[in-house]
DNA sequence: CGTCTATTTGAATGTACTCAAAAGCGGTGG
DNA sequence: CCACCGCTTTTGAGTACATTCAAATAGACG
């Protein structure tokens, strides 16, 4: 039932950038769809148009990208609880998405479709401001993920890894680390092997 | 004189992603800041509070990390006419900057300060809206670029860059191409001289 | 013209990858 | 409850990509 739904996660993801009153959130709460997904089940597929950006309520999934050519995925982000996810592109332009979104534990998701988000704009513009705080937010992370890629070494972005992302390591197969890190499992295994030894 | 400056590529800028009257491109405009930069001046050095949003009208510059640990700089973007320029988490913050804005040519610049900003934010809340529609911009392109650093090879990181940044690389010297695709110059030369015999 | 910086070249080295095989682990069915 | 299967992780040998360091050459600028 609709009314066992918890949404203070999402209402505190929203007041945590601007403040709304009790009417606002129920409008927005009543824009949102609950889902679950099981692990391995897809959020979104390549190829298809992306229709939400979607809230984490419980859960972890991977946003990656599947390099045919060389038959390898590179893992973007993990996503959690609390974050919102979505192949920004596609959502935006209706265009096919070049991502997959996988869940990598059975999730609990709050979804907002299209139409949906852009009356929630129309009706209280404010949520234009929380959008770009998310966007900015996501911008200031991205940017520390390159310069990471730019100057670390495997080791370095593994132990960078750890301390950034305190307890996911256990949510995620190794290999897994290693697609989002950007080198090999077989590398990672001997990294982890040396880190070991010391 | 204010009266001469031209305002024609910022405003295009807006109206790429809003609809926005007369009257209110008047007060954007107002609150604008000219500004000129030579060569190898900073807009913003790492450490200080980087106080302004930055329009290109004119030049080129680089966004750059330097690490001090290994001696090395690393290019986040560049950026030319038509685009925006900050340390976006400075900027929102009023932290120490981190990264590095140096003029690569001599610029033409113009300015909006964070009460300006907030102030345009209050008056027309639509430009909210702008603003995040450029973050949902540079949030794809980043993550364009993370998908390349972690799936391709020097030599297709440099074929890339050429084609999606076409004549940048004869406004930028070669070794700051390398700082930005994350190899050293001398392998970047070799790569070429590969290139070159093909 | 001279100085400073950028680029090229080469040899030696290191980091990370490929491929192959073995070992470990988790879930499923008998 | 154990045996088996599939998938993950480990291990090792050989290789490729990219770096370091040093020196030579080329270009840019006052």
């Amino acid at each position: 039932m609709k009314s066992e739904i918890d949404h203070s996660l999402v209402l505190k993801n929203v007041r945590n950038y601007i403040n709304i009153t009790d009417e606002e959130a129920d409008f927005f709460v009543s824009l949102l769809t609950y889902r679950r997904l099981k692990k391995k089940q897809f959020l979104l597929q390549a190829y298809d148009v992306c229709k939400y950006e979607t809230f984490i309520v419980k859960g972890c999934l991977k946003e990656y990208f599947t390099d045919y050519e060389n038959d390898k995925d590179h893992i973007i982000r993990f996503v959690t609880e609390g974050t919102w996810t979505s192949d920004v592109e596609s959502f935006a332009k209706e265009t096919p998405s070049s991502l997959n979104i996988e869940a990598m534990e059975d999730c609990e998701l709050l979804q907002l479709d299209y139409s949906s988000l852009e009356l929630l704009f129309q009706t209280y513009p404010k949520f234009e401001r929380w959008c770009r705080l998310i966007f900015e937010k996501n911008y200031i992370e991205f940017q520390s993920r390159i310069i990471k890629n730019l100057s670390l070494s495997g080791k370095e972005k593994y132990l960078d890894f750890l301390s950034e992302y305190p307890g996911l390591s256990n949510r995620i197969p190794q290999h897994q680390i290693a697609a989002y890190l950007g080198i090999t499992p077989e590398f990672l295994s001997k990294i982890r092997q040396q880190l070991a030894r010391e």
